[in-house]
RNA sequence: UGAGUCGGUCAGGCGGUCGCGUCGUCGCUGCUCGCAGCGGCGCCGAGGAACGUCCGGGCUCCAUCGGGCAAGGUGGUGGCUAACGGCCACCCGGAGUGAUCCGCGGGACAGUGCCACAGAAAACAGACCGCCCCGUAUGCCGGUUCGCCGGCAGCCGAGGUAAGGGUGAAACGGUGGUGUAAGAGACCACCAGCGGCGGGGGUGACCUCGUCGGCUUGGUAAACCCCACCUGGAGCAAGCUCGCACAGCAGGCGUUCGAGGGCGGCCCGCCCGAGUCUGCGGGUAGAGCGCUGGAGUCGGUCAGCAAUGGCCGGCCGAGAUGGAUGACCGUCGUCGCGGCGGCCGGAGACGGCCGACGCGGAACAGAACCCGGCGUAUCGACCGACUCAUCCA
């Protein structure tokens, strides 16, 4: 699940992005790896996402079991839709 | 070729005999019938630090409403990471010709304390030896109208000054001049340093340029302290499951007038609450799980200066519980020493290389829930990058 919100109405500064991996995706390590895996997904999905934006992503349990693709294809999804009802 | 700096790898190989532990398997014995004991066979069986237990996490249980005061830790900046007191990059200061190395690197105009020895004086100014001026006992010299006058030295008294001297780790800016009775940032020039303002570069620590100003401000915070940030507690004997055993007695404080407990430092505040605490006596101290494949490691690729991270593929046979992983022999390799033989260099002394032989050495140290670091110990062997000097092309 993805949240976007124009925290910087000018649009001049670089788009920040938030991960939210809480308990129920599983313990420590299992959450650490997805919010990497997450990470490095938007990082390359960045010139996609407009300027001045503030974006937050949620990892749902299903996440930990997800491969990287599966990951990719659902993150690709939920961003689409969520910059769309930006404007 | 010599001297040096930094980083990394390995931790003797093979074979044999005896021994130990987990697991598997076969046989015998026992019974509570799927376990135990004994014996045979087979596989596997410590580390780079397994160590110290100095930090940080995972995991497990307990707690989780809030406020205040303590306590402990960290300390240039930016990043990495699950996190760190770690790592990477950069800045500043110091050392080195250099590669590089070292830093316990916030604040000393918030306050308090301390600064040994030496020195006059160690933090706020003061003045021991000095230097100078004035008054003046006295002495000497010169002049004299014999009243004294001038000069020099100087006891004492009052004052000016901090340039010079010596001490120290550190002495109240440095050098040169003007000035003065002697001197002094009193004034001037340059330099160092501090502060203000402005321009430029950098995410930032910070760097750099210009200009102006009083001419100048000691050190110590691993002394208390101040500032910013961080920290719930306990630990695998955690904890979970199964099984087994027992017997109470006496006393204290209590049941909305509340004992006791929780919020593991304290106080407030909040919550639970009918039992609880002490002494004597009695009982059980067995088994299993946790327990090893994980923030693992290697190669490729992408992002990044790097630490590191994403993706793809490969690889990974200790798990004891009074605690196994050991000892000996043979052989090969390696290092040191000894004499012997050969070759080379040299006038020689001697040095270097090769060969076989003999003797000797091979460290530091060992899992106990698991990882990331740091620190310490270590006989040696090897590889790579870079620096300096010299020579040759």
């Amino acid at each position: 699940m993805v949240h976007a919100a124009m925290t910087d109405s000018v649009g001049v500064r670089a788009p920040r992005v938030g991960f939210v991996v809480s308990k129920a995706v599983g313990g420590a390590v299992v959450r650490n790896r997805t919010t990497r895996r997450l990470r490095s997904l938007v990082a390359a999905r960045l010139d996609g996402i407009p300027a001045g934006c503030d974006l937050v992503v949620r990892a749902a349990p299903a996440a930990a079991a997800a491969s990287f693709d599966e990951l990719g294809h659902e993150l690709e999804r939920c961003l689409t839709r969520a910059v769309a009802r930006l404007r």
